[in-house]
DNA sequence: CATTGATATCGACAGATGCCAATGTGGAGT
DNA sequence: ACTCCACATTGGCATCTGTCGATATCAATG
């Protein structure tokens, strides 16, 4: 079950570079949101009603089968995007917020990179 | 070479669900973060001084091979997470702020999710 | 122009990944 | 208890991926 649990870090990418451990953690991560499926999936559960959606609501959607859909959602779940929820016939899923923030944070590089805040703008 | 270009999207993914096309641009980004040496190979860049790196800077921090570290900056560069320029025999790598920021925006669900500004919180 | 140093490409191979059909499980209704 | 429904797990298979050694390219230098 919980393979994954702190949640503690992180400066941004730009301030200085990950560690092995993190990188390794962060990466399964991306690894898990860097199918087409499976990032749709996410995105039709952040954005569903009452944010959470059933796998009834995530089969129709795709043209594959439902045991792959199952298991998109068992990654998912594996690296903490997703929770689930099973209520009377129904298995619900949630996604985790301070995943989201996290991964967020971390590719924010804004105020280091983009705007060079005068005296060491891009090189050269 | 130039295999994607189209930065001007996104909303959220909590907006509204991604459609096929935008879901497959992004996961082959996502998936080339999705590897621990690739992810440390951006945070590397993102960090270094100047905002680039050579691929010699590279090459020392990892124990792979060199023609790894070379595989591993095509897919980025293939991506648009990184671009490239020749310096007399140098390479030098930056990162693309803007694909970055199209990253961290995608993720950002704090608006929709996260806080629950009253009404429609979390459900429950 | 031969040499050297930095980087890219090629070819091959073990291991990981996504997919499906078949089957298992667990709850609700008859 | 039997059955139906929603969902998960298993097993197998074709394809993709990360890695390396060998080799090619490209730029500076002698």
């Amino acid at each position: 079950m919980e393979l994954l649990e702190t949640l503690e870090c992180c400066s941004p990418l730009a301030g200085e570079p990950l560690d092995t451990e993190h990188a390794a953690r962060l990466a399964r991560v991306f690894k898990a949101l860097g199918d087409p499926v499976r990032l749709r999936i996410v995105s039709i559960v952040a954005s569903h009603g009452g944010g959470e959606a059933c796998v009834c609501d995530l089969t129709a959607s795709f043209d594959v089968s439902q045991p792959t859909i199952s298991h998109h959602l068992k990654v998912l779940k594996q690296v903490g995007l997703l929770t689930s929820e099973r209520r009377a016939s129904w298995v619900y899923y949630r996604i985790v917020p301070e995943m989201m923030a996290e991964l967020s944070a971390l590719l924010d590089v804004s105020g280091a990179l983009s705007v060079s805040p005068a005296g060491r703008g891009g090189g050269r």
